[in-house]
DNA sequence: GAAGAGAGCGCC
DNA sequence: AAAGGGCGCTCTCTTC
């Protein structure tokens, strides 16, 4: 391997070279400087003076430390830590400088408790090379905490790590056990294996034969220095360097700069909502027990309680029975319990929400959800403590605008079947999609032989209002394709006879050839190849032991489809970041499909504008072809909502 | 008593 | 025989 000069000395080989899947020669001992520890303003002055003066290649860095409020133990027994008061101890950092024969490390340590001022940092945070870290995520609410810009060009060594093993840090649960205590173990080693693996310790040990390790930050700094090009060489070989520094290595800030944000959740609002259902669920629950329904909770006591009344049959569903939203309210007329159970149901699962509990509001008097980076396997985000990217619809009016501000938010309009059009490369699709209301076009073109003569050619509008029940087939035969459903699902969504599913399924696919043919290859391919990946380049990993599934051919379909998706918004949201900052504008929640914002009220119209047209062209940058829609929804900007209703708490109460 | 499995609610 | 992709969270019921 030719390696540029003065590399080979970084890593001069080692006697004992450890197999595995990087061939780069590697060695722990590197030209190790000393740590210097920064206790004066003075030091801190000379300490920017060198790094001005030296030749920087890249920068480790490092920051400790604690909060400055206690955490709370959320129900589910989650330890939530307030990084509204996240302070800084000690920062670390390792220049890494270069000459034509080597590489050297010179590391600093800033004593954050001796009395420094340390705005004059941002000289050296603004060097145009990269600032390496492990888990950057804690190291930006650090530097903002301290009022420091954050550097440009981050890499992160732990979402490096995530990307490189993404799809394995799944449990096999068809996987069968002869006792239950093998069971157990193979369970208990595979989390513990899942927790340490990403750890800074056992990633050292992928790389390096031997690994000096310890939680001290100047060591840590110089880790993740020497890590750094092993890292990306290892992410080039595996073809997800791009996809990275696209994607992800920017996503680190546009995400962390969410969390900081933010929502503001109305305390007034929480407090009706709590009394307001416990009142309603009393109520209910009283009424369910003159019926004879104790627990509308349990299973069995349901399962009981309609047996008794001979209508147990109606609930039936497989081999067992279901009490779920669609078996309910498909079932209303029969016994006027029903509709109350679903209402009861819904409301009992919806006022338990964490994000009504006041221990979790932030020292900034702001609620700040983690935003989870690549722990999903398809690059899409998730968020927890609490879960804002699954809050009820209903309940969204409790996030409120500050005073000043007004709350928006752009979606994309059908985006996954735009995406799954472009992935799969289908014509039709892209036409479809692009004459506007897919569904509709669909249903013109599959039903045209049974449609009235004023309906064969008129506007896709006056479709959608006339043949709303053959739209309606379209668009779960469109959604169940993307998901890889089976004729007999798609006759239980659609209440029709599997063998009418199968003649409906098979039709519809014949509109669409190539893609028929693309999702019949690409779980083949990906089996051989071991991954499926997006358009951007990153990969799911397949686990080698497993087996060749329904599921495993779902998910290779649908893989690069939603992540796909998840790459090319989270790009947006990363040109957003930086453009909001003229308008004094802020992300706080990115919602798979849609971004929901804050902005000061004048200024509103012209950033749903910008996001937008931002959004609109992150995707057509990539693909074209695509005549990609937004919906805006700036109507009601008191407060967020869906569609522009801020009233729907009130209506969802009185019910 | 703790932990896991399953069912069920919510989101895209 | 199972039967729709990706998530978080709460509750019941069972098992250790």
């Amino acid at each position: 391997m030719n390696l540029l000069p003065g590399t080979e000395q970084y890593f001069a080989p080692t006697k004992n070279k450890k197999v595995s899947a990087l061939v780069l020669p590697k060695n722990p001992s590197f030209t190790s400087g000393d740590t210097t520890l920064i206790n004066t303003q003075q030091g801190l002055c000379d300490f920017i003076d060198l790094a001005l003066q030296l030749p920087i290649c890249h920068v480790g860095i490092e920051c400790k430390h604690i909060y400055g409020t206690t955490h709370v133990t959320l129900p589910n027994g989650y330890d939530k830590y307030d990084i509204s008061a996240i302070q800084p101890t000690e920062l670390c950092l390792t220049l890494c400088s270069w000459d034509i024969t080597s590489i050297k490390q010179h590391t600093f340590i800033v004593n954050l408790a001796a009395d420094i001022e340390t705005s004059q940092l941002q000289a050296l945070f603004d060097l145009p090379v990269a600032f390496v870290a492990y888990d950057a995520n804690k190291l930006l609410h650090c530097l903002w905490a301290l009022d420091l810009i954050e550097p440009h060009r981050i890499w992160d060594i732990l979402i490096t790590e995530k990307a490189r093993y993404l799809g394995l840090h799944q449990f096999d649960k068809r996987q069968s056990f002869d006792h239950f205590s093998d069971k157990k173990e193979a369970k208990a080693s595979f989390v513990m294996e899942r927790e340490h693996f990403y750890s800074l310790k056992a990633t050292l040990a992928r790389y390096y034969s031997e690994h000096p390790s310890s939680e001290q930050a100047d060591i840590v700094c110089k880790e993740v220095s020497k890590l750094y090009m092993l890292q990306v060489h290892a992410a080039i070989m595996q073809g997800i360097h791009s996809h990275l520094l696209e994607v992800e290595m920017p996503w680190i800030v546009t995400n962390a700069a969410m969390e900081r944000n933010g929502v503001l959740v109305s305390r007034k609002q929480c407090v009706k909502i709590l009394t307001g259902t416990k009142a309603k669920l009393a109520q209910w629950q009283a009424e369910l027990e003159t019926y004879g329904l104790m627990n509308p909770n349990s299973h069995d006591e349901k399962t009981v309680f309609f047996n008794s009344l001979g209508l147990l049959h109606h609930f039936k569903d497989g081999t067992d029975y279901s009490f779920q939203r669609e078996m309910l309210s498909a079932n209303y007329d029969l016994h006027p319990t029903i509709k109350l159970l679903a209402k009861y149901s819904n409301m009992a699962s919806i006022s338990k929400d964490v994000i009504f509990q006041p221990g979790i509001v932030g020292a900034d008097g702001r609620i700040h959800p983690k935003h989870k980076h690549l722990d999903t396997v398809t690059g899409r985000q998730a968020t927890m403590a609490p879960n804002i990217l699954g809050l009820p619809a209903t309940l969204r009016p409790i996030v409120i605008a500050p005073k000043g501000y007004g709350i928006g938010e752009v979606d994309l309009a059908q985006i996954e079947v735009a995406i799954t059009a472009a992935v799969y490369n289908d014509t039709n699709l892209i036409t479809k999609y692009n004459a506007g209301d897919l569904y509709s076009a669909l249903a013109q073109e599959f039903y045209y032989s049974e449609l009235p003569e004023e309906h064969k050619h008129c506007s896709l509008d006056i479709f959608k209002t006339h043949q709303g029940d053959k739209r309606h087939v379209m668009k779960q035969c469109t959604l169940g394709l993307i998901y890889g459903i089976t004729a007999f699902g798609l006759a239980k969504k659609l209440k029709v006879p599997e063998f009418k599913a199968e003649q409906l399924m098979d039709k519809f696919l014949t509109m669409f050839p190539t893609l028929k043919k693309a999702m019949h290859t690409a779980p083949q391919y990906g089996t051989i190849r071991g991954y499926v990946s997006t358009a951007t380049g990153l990969q799911r990993l397949r686990s080698e032991n497993a087996e060749r599934s329904r599921k495993e051919k779902n998910w290779m379909v649908n893989m690069p489809i939603q992540g796909t998706a998840a790459a090319l918004f989270k790009m947006a949201g990363n040109r957003l970041y930086q453009l909001y900052k003229r308008y004094d504008a802020k992300l706080i929640v990115a919602l798979h499909d849609a971004f929901i914002f804050e902005a000061p009220l004048d200024k509103l119209d012209d950033v749903a504008a910008l996001t937008s047209q931002v959004m609109i062209q992150a995707i057509q940058e990539k693909y074209p072809l695509l005549n990609i829609r937004t919906d805006i929804n700036i109507t009601s900007p008191n407060s967020w909502n869906k569609d522009g209703n801020a009233n729907c708490i009130d209506e969802w109460l009185n019910r």
